[in-house]
DNA sequence: AGAGTTTTGTGGAAATTTGTTGATTTTTTG
DNA sequence: CAAAAAATCAACAAATTTCCACAAAACTCT
């Protein structure tokens, strides 16, 4: 059973981050007349709870205030994404002609992208828009509308004719999930259709994934396997995945080879 | 797997750069009494994260990186920008609908506008759009096509005919120049035109500008005195200026006031 | 009161962070 | 263009913090 003491104790430290912002151990372990240890097996359970989260020496407020659910995707997985994407901008030249969907990697790989001179890029990503549009000399065509506050991209029919208008060279494509037997699916329909549009828009159609999407069902299909040509992620696929992308000759890119 | 314990004063950086657009390295050393070596070691994880880019001697805002000409001028009298910004965010309510154009000043003030909620939002620049779209529950309509490359803007017939159909309550705009002659004036009649219909499109026009544009000429008029219903600036405007605001009844905010 | 359980404190080893030094690189200056 | 100044980097030592195991203290229940 719980004593009642120790639960008071979490609670009070609750308050003085919530209060602070952050606290330190040892300044907590002095107002509440307790050692430092049992600060720290405190902390423990209150960021198993998913509460605070612990940094070296003192305890903190779990996201920054204000922060957008889209910046913190960004943090997860975020040294694969870069890696990706540092993989993938090896695929471009400069003065190519690419489109670029809405998404995580997508957003690393265009500042990647920054790497690269006289661009010219089709998207409806506000935050790739805004990262490559005033740089390198680049030309930057982007998709107007109403942006979904998730992502800060705009979809629907409107978004689609746009994207229509364009035949590139490359396009760059974000995926919710990657399943043998559904292929490339997204989280939803207007971004499956706006995807399934950029890749009738290119020759050389790339996927960005990261191997947590692995074998992962979204809600729609975004297209067949043999609407890709490549594949660009952070660890090799296995098992039937695998195989039926080598079944549809989709080159494989693996980061940090 | 070695995970990296965080410092809490990781945040602390992250919120002097935001707010000043870019710190010293010494700066930042001194104000937070540690070593120039510590804060290069945080910055270095900041980068990483895509936080913040690291210059020579300082650290900056991730779009900051190249020599983007409008990069270049978001620091020019940053602080008076920063000002001015926040001045008139005092105008703004949660839930508010309004217009912003695009420029250095209003880049700015949409970054404070992080601190409104359920905006909603029209703009053609990807800057502002970006800013704001992904947070607070806002709702940000951006005008689409090819984006200038000098600042990331959408301009011409169809930015405008996009603008046109909204009806809001505030407008907030950028300007070139404030002449007592020519009255607001912008560097480019793309901008112009569409600075001009954003005026007609809201019922409380209000330009900000700090103090090096007053009395300055550029290429083309934007509107007159009288379609102007508020200045807020960072210094008092003199003269033959201050004259024809009042004549025409221009309500006139100072920053730090 | 006393056995069993939970919570807390203590000590030393391990891990992380920080400061310092000197070499290296970049920027500025004459 | 070369020298001087400033900033970064690499490596090691010092300081701080955490982790782990076990003992002491507090609490529960009969």
């Amino acid at each position: 059973m719980k004593s009642h003491k120790l639960s008071a104790r979490l609670g009070e430290i609750m308050g003085q981050i919530s209060l602070h912002g952050t606290v330190s151990v040892t300044e907590l372990a002095e107002s509440l007349n307790v050692s430092e240890e049992t600060i720290r097996r405190d902390a423990k359970v209150l960021e198993e709870r998913g509460d605070i989260i612990k940094l070296h020496g003192s305890l903190a407020m779990p996201h920054q205030v204000g922060e957008a659910p889209y910046d913190k995707r960004m943090r997860e997985n975020a040294e694969a994404k870069r890696a990706i994407a540092r993989k993938a901008v090896q695929l471009v030249e400069d003065g190519d002609t690419l489109i670029i969907d809405t998404g995580t990697t997508t957003s690393v790989f265009a500042q990647e992208l920054r790497n690269r001179r006289g661009l010219t890029v089709v998207t409806n990503s506000s935050d790739i828009a805004r990262t490559l549009a005033t740089v390198n000399g680049n030309k930057v065509y982007m998709a107007g509308g109403e942006l979904k506050a998730d992502n800060g991209a705009a979809f629907g029919p409107p978004a689609v004719e746009f994207i229509a208008r364009f035949k590139v060279r490359h396009v760059f494509l974000s995926i919710a999930g990657l399943h043998a037997e559904h292929g490339p699916m997204d989280a939803t329909l207007e971004e499956a259709e706006l995807a399934h549009m950029a890749l009738k828009a290119a020759d050389h159609r790339v996927i960005l994934s990261d191997h947590s999407k692995f074998g992962k069902v979204a809600l729609v299909k975004v297209c067949g396997f043999d609407e890709v040509d490549r594949l660009v992620c952070d660890r090799a696929p296995e098992g039937p995945l695998l195989e039926r992308l080598r079944g549809a000759g989709v080159a494989i890119d693996i980061a940090g080879e």
